[in-house]
RNA sequence: GCGCUCUUAGCUCAGCUGGAUAGAGCAUCGGUUUUCUAAACCGCAGGUCGCAGGUUCGAAUCCUGCAGAGCGCGCCA
């Protein structure tokens, strides 16, 4: 129950029925007529804009046409207790108990589906997310790209969306070329005592290789190890997997789980490349020709060469992408038009893409192809993730990668637990910055958002337990008629605003939104729950170690908010702390 | 040089896709526990929304220009 909406299509209802009646000229859209919540100091509960868009098309003053339409609203709806115009022409509409009751019982209905976003369509939904290099375990720059699309396919999916959550895994190019040569290395550090070559710096100096390299060489006795080249191939299926094996228990230790992992190798393997090249061709979005040099290397010796191109700049980038090196092998781009082609063909209505922040230049390119390949029927949303500026003792921690000083998602779930890695990594906009304090996270206290929410959950909780209700227990409300006052409603009015916060983290793919609602919701209870300190008619359990019909509602769609919205962070709402 | 993102209180940030007197937390200072969990609450103070124009009945929000910060600009992946 979405009271902003119904309002909105009550008001609608009737300025059209004035439309029709020629007592009302209505512009060309309505977009702009909204319901919305007021500021604070208004003692109402929804406000309108209604009167201030019709206000020129009819050539009328604003605050006239408001009283006009606020009669028209007042009328034949007895779930108002009052309705003001206020100074430039806001309709403001305070709701009476009749209607409070109304919504409770409609938020203890729909429980676990309290909300939803109604009447949406049914879309299928690819999301891409983390695909790191497999080279390694995942550090905490990886991080927060992963709790990002991880929630917002679960905002996806709490409104009823299909979702596919995918990995690709880059595991072609030179990169793992390197990579598996340095795991051959550790290979013959165990097998021959040869010590790791330290000074090329092609290869990969981490520990964690020296793991994989006793993995590969006990669980396959039969290989030969002596020589590098016949087994290769080989080599590289094997690094690749038991690379894969730490990022995903990296994720799991994240709570992620991904439902697709796509190989870049199977995919070229498979001739997809040719095929969607083949493809891209017929549309005459491919063709041979040069491309200038970038400004940064400018002043290197840079060689103009003849290449397969494909036309991005025809959707708005900068340059014509490089599809293939001179030794005919494929570029990276390639294989990804060739993934996105893939997709395409798999059938997905809606294309969700994460990216770090470093990957940001890649966004034109990437919806180039989509845009080509499917017409634009098919479109792809790509979110990028800022850095994460990590912080230690007050002062900023540089990662590099040389040992030491480079912090896995395995370190920081150690440090600091799953829960509050995604509530503090989720608090923020995506598209800014995230300074994440390691002993500000560690904290228990108000300083970390995360307790302060799970706290109030817990307060609730204690409350049941003391009069031996399981705050499971389904309530039935059918003949409930509530009295609730002031401070009350307050609260109400925020658990009223669920709706609208989840349909526009859904709308605009912002999950940050629902930590800073829940840390709202969180912070009216706290108020409420110490006013109880001096007022004891605003306790829960009264002097006869009751709680009223009343307060049980209330706190219950409280916690109901509440475990809704940590459900999607994806965190714990523990009963007890 | 070009592209993307950002600039709001001393610090870290929200601000509902254009609304009303711009909001939190931290830090500082002061107060609240014989009472349902003090991991909490209450109070004081703090602002030229980077700057300059424009669009509009109305701009922190949209457009243009400028300044600053970050990231990126390969036949790397």
């Amino acid at each position: 129950m979405n009271i902003f909406d119904i309002y909105l299509e009550k008001i609608t209802k009737i300025i059209k029925s004035e439309s029709k009646n020629n007592t009302l000229k209505l512009p060309d859209k309505l977009d702009s007529v909204n319901v919305e919540i007021p500021p604070k100091h208004f003692d109402c509960d929804v406000s309108t804009n209604v009167s201030m868009v019709l206000a020129k098309p009819n050539s009328i003053n604003p605050n006239d046409l408001a009283k006009k339409i606020s009669e028209l609203i007042k009328k034949n709806d007895d779930y108002i207790s009052n309705i003001d115009v206020v100074k430039p022409g806001f309709i403001n509409i305070k709701f009476n108990q009749k209607f409070w009751n109304e919504f409770i019982k409609n938020v203890i209905n729909c429980a676990d589906d309290y909300g939803k976003v109604k009447k949406l369509k049914k879309n299928k939904y690819l999301v891409e997310f983390v695909s790191a290099n497999p080279t390694g375990p995942l550090h905490v720059g990886h991080c927060r790209g992963a709790i990002l699309g991880d929630v917002i396919s679960n905002i996806l999916k709490f409104n009823n969306q299909e979702v596919v959550k995918e990995y690709y895994v880059n595991d072609y190019g030179n990169q793992i070329i390197s990579f598996t040569r340095s795991v051959y290395f550790r290979i013959r550090e165990i097998i021959y005592k040869e010590s790791f070559p330290k000074d090329k710096p092609d290869l990969y100096p981490g520990d964690y290789l020296i793991d994989i390299a006793k993995n590969i060489v006990n669980e396959n006795k039969d290989i030969d190890f002596s020589k590098f080249e016949p087994i290769s191939d080989k080599l590289t299926k094997l690094s690749v997997d038991q690379s894969l094996k730490f990022v995903k228990s990296n994720l799991s230790n994240l709570g992620i789980k991904h439902d697709n992992f796509i190989s870049e190798t199977n995919i070229i393997n498979n001739k997809e490349v040719e095929k969607s090249v083949e493809l891209l061709k017929k549309k005459n979005f491919i063709y041979e020709g040069k491309i200038e040099a970038p400004e940064s290397e400018k002043n290197s010796n840079w060689v103009k060469r003849n290449q397969l191109l494909f036309k991005s700049t025809d959707f708005g980038d900068d340059k014509d992408r490089a599809l293939q090196k001179t030794d005919k092998t494929w570029t990276y781009f390639a294989g990804d038009v060739a993934y996105h082609n893939n997709k395409l063909n798999r059938g997905f209505d809606k294309l969700i893409n994460i990216l770090g922040a470093d990957h940001a230049g890649y966004i034109k390119r990437i919806t180039a192809v989509v845009e080509a390949i499917s017409g634009n029927k098919t479109k792809i949303k790509c979110k990028v993730s800022q850095l994460v500026k990590l912080i230690k003792d007050g002062k900023p921690f540089k990662m590099s990668k040389r040992k030491g000083d480079y912090i896995t998602v395995e370190d920081l779930i150690n440090e600091v637990g799953k829960d509050a890695a995604r509530f503090i990594m989720l608090n923020r906009s995506s598209d800014v910055e995230l300074d994440f304090d390691f002993s500000k996270v560690k904290e228990k206290s108000k300083d970390n958002p995360l307790y302060y929410v799970q706290y109030c959950y817990a307060r609730i909780c204690s409350v049941f337990r003391n009069v031996n209700i399981n705050i499971n227990d389904k309530i039935d409300v059918k003949n409930f008629n509530f009295k609730y006052s002031s401070d009350e409603i307050r609260i109400l009015k925020k658990v009223s605003e669920w709706p609208k916060c989840i349909e526009i983290s859904l709308n605009k793919l912002e999950p940050h939104r629902i930590p800073v609602y829940l840390y709202e919701l969180s912070s009216e209870f706290h108020s409420y729950w110490n006013m109880g300190k001096d007022r004891e008619e605003l306790r829960f359990i009264n002097k006869d170690n009751k709680l009223s019909e009343d307060k049980l509602v209330f706190l219950k769609i409280i916690s109901q908010v509440i475990k809704n919205g940590m459900n999607i962070v994806g965190v714990d709402t523990p009963e007890k702390m």
